[in-house]
DNA sequence: ATATTTGCAAATAATTTGCACGTAA
DNA sequence: TTACGTGCAAATTATTTGCAAATAT
């Protein structure tokens, strides 16, 4: 019998549900943030374990910003992709590049180093914030 | 008369020694840490502040590690590249992708999204890793 | 019933800051 | 001399952890 650690308590389907909400990279104190309205009271440990565990589930993707602090959206990261992130409003746009990893692909041979992975990040303003 | 703010003291120089010597992203700590069996003693917040004024001169390059720590390397950010990281030894090789780049700008028009500026970092076995 | 989750407060760890002293020009 | 730089210790900030109480199954 394995060891059961999926409980569905209160507190987790309230970050569950702020993070549907929130359509961007958010970090546990925005979210802890954003809880504080809510009826059932959340500590931002909590907040911190859940996103943790949401992370370890394939459930959230992370962010580590500029500024040093993690930060977590809801997605699913079925197969590869970046982000296109707005500077104004911070909503993210999935970019799907297929042909951009053909090319990061293509510099398998570059320099005589082996590319295992990669990372790519877009920004500028999307449609609405133009 | 502007402000002078360009002095070269001992401090200065051991830790942009430090700098040429790695040719890796390196955290203030291991600075620090290099730092230990020089003559000059230098404190650690004279390493951040130091780190600080060589990134406002565009001296280093800083990366952030998936740690949330910051990094920084010797490298004149002259023209835009990015790097390939060796997950072995940890050293940086620029990668000028300017094909990546004619290809990112190419995304412009992608989801309406107006594209400003983007990042990417590559990572795998060195030549000598491999 | 009982294994897991939570809240709280205390512990870490990276980074920043105030301030008196030291130093380059 | 005197404006700038440094060291130290204390303050901040994000994140983690121990543990007793609460909760889901």
């Amino acid at each position: 019998m394995g060891i059961r650690t999926d409980y569905a308590t209160r507190p987790r389907e309230q970050i569950a549900s702020i993070l549907r909400a929130r359509k961007r990279f958010s970090s546990a104190g925005e979210i802890y943030e954003a809880l504080r309205g809510a009826k059932t009271k959340v500590s931002l440990s909590t907040v911190y374990r859940t996103l943790e565990r949401l992370l370890e589930r394939g459930d959230v993707s992370m962010r580590v910003d500029p500024a040093g602090e993690s930060t977590y959206m809801l997605c699913e990261p079925e197969h590869h992709h970046h982000h296109a992130i707005c500077r104004q409003c911070g909503k993210v746009e999935d970019v799907d590049c297929t042909a951009i990893e053909q090319f990061a692909d293509s510099l398998r041979s570059l320099h005589g180093f082996q590319l295992d992975d990669h990372t790519m990040e877009f920004f500028g303003r999307c449609r609405t914030c133009r």
